[in-house]
DNA sequence: CGTGGGTAGTTCAGCGGTCAAATACTGGGG
DNA sequence: CCCCAGTATTTGACCGCTGAACTACCCACG
């Protein structure tokens, strides 16, 4: 008679193969659209989704702060990437006015033709290799799934990500 | 009648929605693993991942092309990989006695011990932000939805991942 | 044989990321 | 007022990964 599934310190083979085609089917598609958009608009995947923000800003831009929390990454990320892009001329700094220490990140016209180049090669890419493979049903599944992973993860891992303040 | 769905260059609303969903879940669970890996086994990820290929081969040993092959990845990864697992003492590299170029990685029993400790912190990880999440249901739906994405990648990109000819 | 095209692995330079420490400024309490 | 705890950003060192040479070797063919 099977065993009772107790919680082990080892995954079973279920769990295994469901966390190893999650994981390998994920992988793939972010290397994919890396790669595509890397070759087509000369811009990584993560400076992509920091311009699109940035897009999606009034006046495109935004404090450095707010955008790390945006694309919850550390504060020296965004100042490296800033930098990087900045001396690509895709972005711009501007002091903030009300406090000395602050700093916008404000996205160019140049940084703007480049969204749009990156968003058709992502357009292509993800419609190839993401959509393309799911009908619009098991689109719609996936989407659910992935949004009560995310429910969990914030309602989980707030220690983390938590810094509420201010 | 409303426009029908025709392919823009652009993703619609729901289509963004959907990847931004799926991306951002699959983010921080790699994150999240790749975090509490490093804090509780002193490995990163795709090392443990490697240490588990060279565990299910048979002497614990692989050659350092296969190993590429199976992990997907370039070769001078590989080298380095294992060059710094080498230096750690979990894996040992081994000439190949029918082919002088040729080189085996082979675990360590340190190795294993550290496998095993990854394997722990990797289960609580995983237990606790992937499949805490899901019912057994969800989950099986959501490594059919996996399967099939990767079904469709690796009947499409094995123009990339097939011939690294130069 | 011996030579040349293919294969196994390494080296190197460069990129995007992290963490820790440093810098620069703010704002409220003595 | 001044001071100092806290906040915004930067700097720098290091890490894992990639692609492009490069080295060393295998082997089949003339």
């Amino acid at each position: 008679m099977a065993a009772m599934k107790v919680s082990r310190t080892t995954l079973d083979e279920d769990e295994a193969r469901t966390w190893a085609a999650y994981a390998c089917a994920a992988r793939r598609l972010f290397a994919q659209l890396d790669r595509e958009l890397q070759r087509e608009a000369g811009l990584p995947m993560s400076y992509w989704e920091l311009l699109g923000h940035l897009a999606d800003a009034p006046e495109r831009a935004m404090r450095m702060s707010d955008l790390a929390e945006v694309t919850r990454s550390a504060p020296s990320r965004l100042t490296h990437a800033v930098s990087q892009l900045e001396s690509s001329g895709l972005v711009r700094r501007r002091q903030c006015a009300s406090d000395r220490r602050g700093c916008y990140a404000e996205l160019t016209d140049a940084g703007a033709e480049a969204l749009t180049a990156a968003g058709e090669a992502a357009t292509r890419s993800l419609r190839a290799h993401f959509f393309g493979s799911l009908s619009a049903a098991e689109q719609a599944r996936l989407r659910g799934l992935s949004e009560t992973i995310l429910g969990h993860l914030g309602a989980t891992c707030d220690q983390t990500a938590g810094r509420r303040a201010r």
